[in-house]
RNA sequence: GCCCCCAUCGUCCAGUGGCCCAGGACACCGGCCUUUCACGCCGGCGACACGGGUUCGAAUCCCGUUGGGGGUGCCA
């Protein structure tokens, strides 16, 4: 009896695709690709005061990024524009709404719900409104696959409005007449729909037999304050994510795991396996916070399972000095590979080699030269030693080694303490703390360059 | 205000009456490995909001309280 799904993503060109669409694209995704169904795309451009058609490029692309495919073409709501108008006069013939001039008073006390003209007779005119006209008694109940039975009230819904004084159908009406039309079968979208379903329900019932579908409603995303992510106040573009070097299958990886998590826990795991583990039913009820520490985490994961070319070839787009950069990566690209999360990070490990002189990063050059006495002899050392060692990694710390000994950096066996003696050194040839192997580095840096960076270090101190 | 939804570690998820004095992941803190950092490995910290029921037995069921969120537009 498990029919194929037909589900649909219904975006509204008035905003870039945020990380919370990308969840209920992916959801909806999941859902129709493991039943064999359909995921179609409708964009609800119905209120062309607010419609900016160039961002509608923007969600297209970022859903392809995400690898994230739909059927057929994208609908354009406002295509269907007669349609609407058409169930809207259906509606008025039979009873359903009536053309209305009131408007529910502001301020305090209890909420106007019913319209004063509902039976007035009017036609449409200036500054009218087509209202639904909802039952006085009576409740409407659906069944939502997260969240169980939800019953509204008719009381407590107000006769809301299908068409606009100018003519154009709103958000509900359109919803409801398309998805009808469509024969969508599953209706998963954010938690804030969820107080607006009796009204599209209440259409449809209207409208006479349609295909109803079965709702799923999915726990909104929220910031630190558990306030619901808005594309005003947070960068949460999924192309920011894009931006920083985030890889599309850690976006995704990550995204499925806000509201659902597979059963035997093993969180980062490729899409068909997610595919195959969702459930629709085991979807969370409670709204999840965005949580970009362990995204990033798991970006960190998917990066270092690359193969070092397919890493390499990931980062080359993010490289703002290419020419230099390039060659340098190619001769360290897995040292940086563990080191990274985000594809953005990657140049910043290795700039130091072609820069004329190092960044020095001020607080590392404190801590490790400028609070150190053994510094000075260590440079110096290390500048004799290395003038005459082979310009190899064994040889390179074989020589330092006996530079630490000569510095003063001695450990209790009396062996040399490389690891504190390293860092006067590193921070003299790369200006931070941390980065590749330093041995490494100084083969690619070169000897010339190395012995400079250390005299002027030296100069410095 | 009114309506709706929600409530397990700081965060995300597991747990659907006994296997739970609650498990995994991220974060954090230690240790190991080690040429720094990172990776990896080992360990630690850390939660069933509260109060009543139901039951031999409740994180799991019911009621209430509190807290949080969403909606309440001629936006979607």
């Amino acid at each position: 009896m498990t029919e194929a799904p037909r589900c649909r993503f219904a975006p509204s060109p008035t905003g870039f695709l945020h990380v919370g669409g990308a969840r209920t694209v992916l959801f909806n995704w999941l859902f129709a690709r493991q039943r064999g169904g359909s995921f179609l795309l409708r964009v609800e451009d119905t209120d062309l005061d607010r419609n900016q058609p160039e961002l509608v490029d923007d969600i297209l692309r970022s859903i392809e990024w995400l690898g994230l495919g739909w059927d057929g073409e994208p609908v354009h709501q406002s295509a269907n524009r007669d349609r609407h108008l058409e169930v809207a006069e259906a509606l008025v013939a039979a009873g359903h709404a009536f053309w209305s001039g009131w408007q529910p008073a502001q301020g305090s006390g209890p909420p106007e719900r019913r319209a004063t003209d509902r039976d007035a007779g009017l036609g449409p005119g200036e500054g009218r409104a087509l209202r639904f006209r909802v039952p006085d008694g009576g409740a409407t109940t659906f069944t939502d696959l997260i969240r169980g039975d939800v019953t509204v009230g008719h009381a407590d819904i107000e006769d809301f409005v299908l068409v606009r004084a100018n003519g154009t159908p709103m958000f509900l009406l359109a919803n409801a007449v398309d998805d009808s039309d469509m024969a969508i079968t599953h209706v998963l979208r954010g938690e804030e729909h969820v107080n607006g379903t009796p009204k599209y329900l209440l259409i449809q019932a209207a409208m006479g037999p349609t295909v109803r579908p079965t709702f799923a409603h999915l726990p909104i995303l929220v910031d630190e304050q558990r306030k619901k992510l808005s594309k005003r106040k947070h960068a949460v573009a999924v192309s920011d994510f894009e931006a920083k070097g985030i890889l599309p299958e850690a976006m995704v990886n990550y995204l499925a795991l806000l509201g659902w998590g597979p059963p035997d826990g093993i969180e980062v795991r490729p899409l068909a396996e997610l595919v195959e583990l969702f459930r629709l039913e085991d979807v969370n009820s409670s709204p999840a916070f965005f949580d970009v520490k362990k995204l990033e985490a798991i970006n960190g994961d998917y990066l270092r399972a690359l193969p070092v070319e397919d890493f390499l070839g990931r980062v080359e787009p993010f490289l703002e000095h290419g020419e230099r950069s390039r060659p340098v990566l190619r001769e360290l690209g897995a040292e940086v590979q563990t080191r990274v999360r985000t594809l953005a990070d990657a140049e910043g490990y290795v700039d130091f080699l072609w820069r004329d002189e190092p960044e020095i990063d001020e607080a590392a050059w404190a801590k490790a030269l400028g609070r150190d006495e053994r510094a000075a002899p260590m440079l110096d050392a290390t500048i004799a030693e290395w003038e005459a060692a082979p310009l190899d990694v064994d040889a390179l710390k074989a020589a330092m080694e006996r530079a630490a000994l000569a510095a003063g950096y001695v450990n209790a066996e009396g062996g040399p303490q490389l690891g504190k003696a390293q860092a006067p050194v590193r921070v003299a040839l790369t200006g931070r703390t941390v980065g590749p192997p330093l041995f490494e580095s100084v083969v690619a840096l070169g000897r010339d360059r190395t012995l400079a960076r250390l005299r002027e270090a030296r100069r410095r101190l």
